[in-house]
DNA sequence: TATATTATTGCAAGAACTTGCAATAGGGAG
DNA sequence: CTCCCTATTGCAAGTTCTTGCAATAATATA
């Protein structure tokens, strides 16, 4: 099962082209457990890909984000990191360590209906980062 | 009431030092309406302050919100955004033309409860920018 | 397969943000 | 008021991210 013959498909299907260096960025995205920063997206992919350019993997990146093929969300400083979309979750980022863990969509699903409501606001995101302090900070 | 006069006191508290560039920033947070972003911050505050530079206003925000002072949250491009610290609420940033709006941090209180509770997490941030797409864009 | 169309890319320059380190200046102690 | 300590700042260099524009290459069409 390849990145090509999973995207590809999919990328024609919304009159997008399918370019090498799309190819690499998904292939960086999926092979990485985690969210990955711009600049590791760009180290790995290139790789992939040499000729690869860093403008190309921010708009790669924004654009994958926009057409629902992957989705971004922040670091604990303040910056954008990047996640193949998969099912929605959230992530709780600890203030202190860093250490994240995700939490499941269902929890919030009731706030984003409250939201709608209350604002008018259509098809919020479903996808958060919360920062708080985790269990083993909480005992220092 | 002066910026000096309400700041002072609760800076020398926190055993911090009372400079005239975090007063600078502070005036500046605190006669803008809405959320500033840091260049703005800095031309603001360098007109009360003109020796001020770019690094002391990117280091002082950071340590207000650190200090709970001041609140960050992103804004549609991803990129983070100041206002003082007040009441507890959300923003809802519309995707297509980034008008934003506020909604009541008691609209999702319950939501950090179970939050905490399900992670472990504790002392999670409540604030949070959302984003979705805003009534007069969704008839577009 | 060759050609035309235009989405996408690379390049180069610039804006936004960070970091290390030496100099400065708050504010407590004498 | 003066001195000292060190938190805070400015400077300069470096990294991260963005933008405009000309060149490239993916696809549709013939």
């Amino acid at each position: 099962m390849t990145c090509a013959s999973d995207y590809a498909p999919r990328l024609r299907e919304l009159c997008y082209r399918v370019t090498p260096q799309r190819m690499a960025i998904l292939h960086a995205l999926r092979r990485s457990s985690g969210r990955l920063a711009p600049r590791d997206v760009y180290r790995v992919a290139k790789e992939d890909f040499p000729r690869l350019t860093e403008p190309t993997v921010y708009r790669t990146l924004d654009w994958l984000v926009k057409n629902g093929l992957a989705r971004s969300s922040s670091a604990s400083n303040g910056r954008l990191r990047y996640e193949l979309a998969g099912a929605d979750h959230h992530h709780v980022v600890c203030r202190v360590c860093g250490r994240e863990i995700e939490v499941n969509h269902r929890t919030s699903e009731s706030l984003y209906n409250v939201i709608e409501a209350e604002s008018g606001y259509a098809q919020i995101d479903s996808h958060m980062t919360f920062f708080g302090i985790c269990p083993a900070c909480q005992q220092l």
